[in-house]
DNA sequence: AGAAAAAACTGACAATTATCATGTTTATAA
DNA sequence: TTATAAACATGATAATTGTCAGTTTTTTCT
């Protein structure tokens, strides 16, 4: 099993601001394991009694309704640490992750985490930068949610895609999200997605071959995404 | 001037996990400030050197759009301290603070926050559960949003007003929101948020008595919340 | 390869919400 | 205390988005 010191993930994350010995103390308590597409990581209401450091794949947070719709508040990729919310406030998760691929993730017991957040100003200081990151970027969500429109947030979605997760050697997006994620990513019904991505393509914004989606015209889209 | 030390404030915010030396600093360096009703304490894009704790009054965090509407994204009252996530990733300012009613702040600069952060891990974490806890909210917003109806959302924040606000002596909300606030809060048209508080006092849900807003039927009101 | 299941798509329609126009009430300030 | 502006309110209408019902295509599994 690889050792903490030598992940490249580490790079990525908060991770980096541990010593030597926090690192070693990590790698000793961690555990390796794969979680295949559509499988939860954990589930909103969890106790987690560890945090989840993504090395490979892609997992995708989210809440569900009782009616049944599940709304996507973030996607989470290479380096991203899942669950640290949740260990930080010692609360029940809020959100479930499940994986949009095959993902490799290393679980981390609270204590390590939670022993160095306490003795390591930088480790929590990087931490903390972390989260407020991320805080802002919720509210950049919030924003978006209430003062653009379906076909304005689609059209974010795909260059957020395009952007975060980049593309294949054929120039499609790395990351496939079936209609309905991006329903759920974007807030809206499956059908609705469905017919946008339908206009965009006529209108020649993106084009799709099979699953994959590439952006065609990028500042078309960008067009779109501000308010034609 | 105030100290810090003895600032009842100090209690609902994470100065509380500074030593009495770390405040003793803040305490010389702060200026108390009086922001009137409607004025700017920061913009969106804003350079901040430094953070502003809310001693009295409400603050409305919010973002302008292009075509004029504006989002709240967060009321913060006694003991919030503002612009604190900035500072932290050391960007310029995301959203806008304007003062709701009559506010009384403190400023503190920057590096007597930066200095603590970095030798205190106590204060970094307390710090670091704080800025979790506004995650998380944000993260129940984004899923409000798009899971609930306009109507649902504004039954919401009048539970959300009342359990965090308060009431006066007579019962009523002790914040008291113009509909377009309500309707900013929500993400909806100022038009919309009106015809539904109509609504509401119609079904006997509130009662107002000119400004003033009271919960009458706290059940029913939470029945709509949940979506009757 | 072929059956079964899941995902993608389309149309018709209903519900929700926004916009515009305008009148009324309430607050603010000279 | 009025005038003036701001906030509140309501109707009519349009635009956006959701729902339901059904078809086609793609994926998955044996």
């Amino acid at each position: 099993m690889g050792r903490c010191e030598n992940c490249i993930i580490r790079q990525f994350n908060s991770l980096r601001a541990m010593s030597k010995e926090e690192l070693k103390r990590v790698s000793d308590t961690k555990t390796t394991k794969l979680v295949k597409k559509g499988e939860t990581i954990f589930g909103e209401g969890d106790k987690l009694n560890g945090v989840f450091c993504v090395r490979d794949g892609v997992s995708k947070l989210s809440k569900l309704s009782p009616n049944g719709k599940d709304q996507i508040v973030k996607l989470a990729t290479k380096g991203a640490v899942l669950g640290q919310r949740s260990v930080i406030t010692e609360e029940v998760a809020n959100l479930s992750a499940i994986a949009v691929n095959d993902m490799e993730v290393c679980f981390v017991p609270k204590d390590a985490i939670m022993d160095s957040l306490n003795s390591n100003p930088n480790f929590a200081v990087e931490v903390l930068r972390h989260i407020a990151h991320d805080l802002k970027e919720a509210d950049d969500v919030i924003v978006n949610m209430s003062q653009k429109t379906v076909k304005q947030r689609i059209a974010e979605a795909f260059i957020y895609l395009e952007e975060n997760f980049g593309k294949d050697k054929n120039g499609y997006l790395a990351l496939t999200l079936s209609r309905e994620d991006i329903a759920n990513v974007v807030g809206t019904a499956t059908e609705s997605a469905i017919r946008i991505i339908s206009d965009f393509k006529k209108l020649g914004l993106i084009k799709a071959f099979g699953k994959k989606v590439a952006i065609a015209d990028r500042n078309g889209l960008n067009e779109v995404a501000k308010g034609s």
